[in-house]
DNA sequence: AATAACGTCTATAAATTCTATAGACAATAA
DNA sequence: TTATTGTCTATAGAATTTATAGACGTTATT
């Protein structure tokens, strides 16, 4: 399960990439717009910028901005830098840590064998997603949504 | 990323599938065996009993049992009763409460749309692979581990 | 230089979920 | 009848997630 600290993250960085007119935007504004808690949406924003994907601006007319286009930002970027990678088992994730200490012999270990290509299966999906996919998809399923409206009038 | 729950349920249902005799095995040897806190895992041999992947027998000569061969327990269904389903956000779990406070309308929602195909990636190896397969596997794992240190003395 | 507009950083609290344990109880075999 | 074995309810402890507060640094503008 990804936590609210990566599905805000999707929300803000969805409106950065609609609303994007080359200003930066406003953490106050992301905040009131996606309805997300103003502090917390702090440290999400922090953390995308440490990881690449948003580029800030200090002092007035300041604010965020994407660090790319939303064609170049993988949804498994995003998620990466948010829950450190997106294994089912931490013996499967990037990051320093490893080593889940059920298993005697991670080689071996049933669990983390299968685990292996369900990270496989995800990976592919991540990877091949891009935040401008999202981005039009939503857009897409609003517009499908108003033409079954318009019609059923 | 499935919890220690569902971890310790592939360790004994394993050593379910392994050690059968066609006698039922007691939740202590289940638990001294696979090093697992013997009442934490009598709930989760309960659920896995609730959800029909085990059967158990009271009483003196009781025990646990695999409810079916090995073969015909996926691991889809596994996690499906230790953690109501697996989908990577609420509103795509099978169970009730679905439902996600943070989109608007979950037709729309992108975050939603893309999980969506995660969800879907996820399933294909879980509905695929079953209990037999994850302990066949590890043996394997163990074999190949043989050969090699065979061949390097 | 002064000031207002911004993001940054550190600390901490509140809430939730996960992990673990205790003990009384019910069923079964011998 | 008794020893054996799973069942159930309650609760405590630990870890993680979510949320908030406030002092601080940077920049544009005047």
């Amino acid at each position: 399960m990804i936590t609210k600290k990566t599905k805000y993250a999707f929300k803000a960085l969805s409106y950065l990439a609609t609303h994007s007119t080359g200003e930066p935007i406003l953490i106050s504004e992301l905040a009131k717009e996606e309805s997300i808690p103003r502090k917390f949406l702090e440290a999400i924003l922090v953390a995308l910028r440490k990881g690449g994907v948003l580029k800030s601006k200090i002092g007035k007319g300041g604010g965020y901005m994407l660090a790319s286009p939303p064609e170049n930002i993988s949804i498994g970027k995003i998620v990466n830098v948010l829950e450190g990678g997106f294994a089912l088992v931490e013996c499967l994730n990037d990051n320093v840590k490893a080593e889940c200490d059920e298993c005697g012999d991670p080689l071996c270990c049933g669990t983390r064998l299968v685990m292996i290509d369900v990270k496989k299966a995800i990976d592919s999906v991540f990877e091949s997603t891009t935040l401008a996919d999202m981005v039009e998809r939503s857009n897409l399923a609003h517009k499908q949504k108003q033409n079954i409206v318009d019609y059923s009038i």
